[in-house]
DNA sequence: TTGAAAGCGCTAACAG
DNA sequence: CTGTTAGCGCTTTCAA
């Protein structure tokens, strides 16, 4: 007789993965015993416990969360759709989200969709299948099977980075239309009448477009004349700004101040400025949107807006984990974080 | 007679989720033939896989990963670990990994170690509950318990951002010695003779450390004395580059040239010489690392070098995606990608 | 405090 | 090309 058949499984497919049962079977218990020393420690006696974790530690069992998430409908994955993971933008938010998940045990499932709402759409998609026991999207605006599917899920939603009239269930973030305002109104009460607005098309996004609406409507109520603005083709890059500043003079010549949707863009019209050897903001003003880290040290230094994006990240994290518990806030919610307008040296 | 137990099921813990069973139901074919339209549809006929295509639409169905994956032991899941999140320098990295492996339908499940090693122990055993079917770990120096829990798991895993005599599978990356080197070096070449460089502490890892030894190493060869080195608190601010600027020239006055383990950092001190009215490179030369975006925008140009970290994430994506294709490299394999000393103006 | 039985939703294996 | 059966590893429900 060959003694290959005698231990291996009559027929499943052996994976050789430790599993909950092996440990039931060194520490002479059962396996949901085991499971309990895991999952609800007080529910199991110190005797118990201090077995099981001694059979899973001479194992180095690790338990499989995907049969968990199976068993109890419950995955600790929060999922998370940003425009893009790159730049300086929304690494603080998700630095917010992912620390405040993590404390409570929730992983993040991030999704770059490259400011595409089909790309959003997809992702949203993707991840659904996972399981999530919430999700997070940026911005208000989505693909209409965005609302569809997530309605169908029933899965708890926070939109992050704007607000909203309509949300899917819970909204935190800031109004881009007042922000987009508020800078431009700091402007003309700073004196400057011809402010031009440049805006990158990544940042073409609705966020973006909602800023510039902010500063159309500033200028009407300022009295300022028709809006000088225009995109340029990608924002997240320093260059672009020296170009977005350059079209921006060859379509508008008069401007004596120019607004940027982005830091980044603001730095690289200051560099322009810098080669061109024009006194900023006396030649011309320069303002950005962001507040990242080198606006405070650029000189001259950066004025800009100021966005709450770490609380942002983890108010959102955290109106999820209420709702985990149980509790949390009602559908239809919307923080407003606000934001502020950081009057530096360039405007 | 109460109907509420009617079409209740007996037991089981309904969740509401539309499932495989119900669209084999709905489209009258079996659930395994469901799973067959959609893994392979190849192997269903035509007519069937438009009724089931038409069940799954009208249902609104959403595969559930997690059960398939418990039952395949497939999470299309690939797991990574980074140093941070934010800061410009692994998120080129990051995308290069999502969007190969997106591309073959995998999902990238990030971690953010904050540089500590017990940290990322710490996220490897949560990543590993996850079932990922391969891992991605920065840097060649782990905690001991990492080994052991990655070979009892037999995943694949790739090492990137450095290279390694002792690979724990594979690994991609650049020698971080020799990149610290050949800067070192190549400012000697230009006849700086009194090279001060400055490493951030969230910088002070391995890969730092060993930028360090490789310029420690050129002042040898090049006989250019001792080493005139420190370390500032925080790299990832342009503030600190200031700092790090002031801190050397107090230590070292001497100074004609200065390397930074960052080009965050080297641009921070652009900044302080700008404010000085320093020239640079003639009073003194400023290096960087990492070619970020801003380093050529700079007045003038930062000297700094260049890391191929999008194709990193690439090709460690790509050694995986070979691996679950059933080939891929021999585990023990390296792939040095190289860098490039890029000089610009200000060195 | 512990255990037995059932099943989460899907797919591998083995027919037909 | 399609279906039946038996699990994947865990946690729920019910019972002791």
């Amino acid at each position: 007789m060959t003694d290959d058949s005698i231990d291996r499984p009559s027929r499943g497919r052996a994976t050789g993965r430790v599993t909950m049962a092996d440990v039931a079977a060194l520490s002479g218990v059962s396996a949901i015993t085991v499971s309990r020393a895991l999952r609800h420690p007080d529910k199991v006696s110190p005797e118990t416990r201090a077995k099981v974790q001694a059979a899973i530690d001479t194992l180095g069992y690790v338990p499989d969360l995907v049969a968990g998430s199976l068993a109890s409908n419950q995955s600790h994955i929060v999922a998370a759709v940003v425009p893009t993971i790159g730049g300086t933008i929304f690494v603080d938010t998700v630095k917010g989200m992912a620390d405040a998940l993590r404390e409570q045990g929730y992983q993040l499932l991030l999704g770059d969709s490259g400011y595409s709402l089909v790309e959003e759409a997809a992702l949203v998609d993707a991840f659904l299948g996972r399981r999530p026991n919430g999700l997070i999207l940026t911005g208000v605006h989505h693909e209409p099977s965005v609302r569809t599917r997530l309605a169908a899920a029933k899965v708890p939603v926070v939109e992050v980075w704007d607000v909203s009239d309509r949300p899917i269930d819970m909204v935190v973030g800031f109004s881009n239309f007042r922000a987009g305002y508020e800078m431009t109104a700091h402007l003309a009460r700073r004196g400057y009448r011809k402010i031009g607005f440049a805006a990158g098309l990544t940042f073409g996004d609705q966020r973006s477009t909602e800023r510039r609406r902010g500063y159309r409507t500033a200028l009407e109520e300022f009295d300022l004349g028709p809006e000088r603005a225009l995109e340029v083709p990608e924002a997240a890059e320093f260059g672009r700004g020296r170009e977005a500043l350059v079209a921006l003079l060859a379509r508008y010549p008069d401007i004596d101040a120019a607004f940027f949707s982005s830091d980044v863009l603001a730095v690289g019209a200051l560099f322009e400025c810098q080669r061109r050897g024009w006194p900023v903001p006396d030649r011309i003003a320069i303002a950005g949107f962001g507040d990242f880290g080198i606006a405070a040290e650029t000189i001259p230094a950066l004025t800009t807006v100021r966005i709450p994006g770490r609380e942002i990240g983890q108010r959102a994290a955290g109106m999820l984990l209420d709702r985990f518990a149980g509790g949390g806030a009602e559908p239809g919610t919307v923080l407003d974080l606000g934001f502020e307008v950081v009057a530096r040296a360039s405007a």
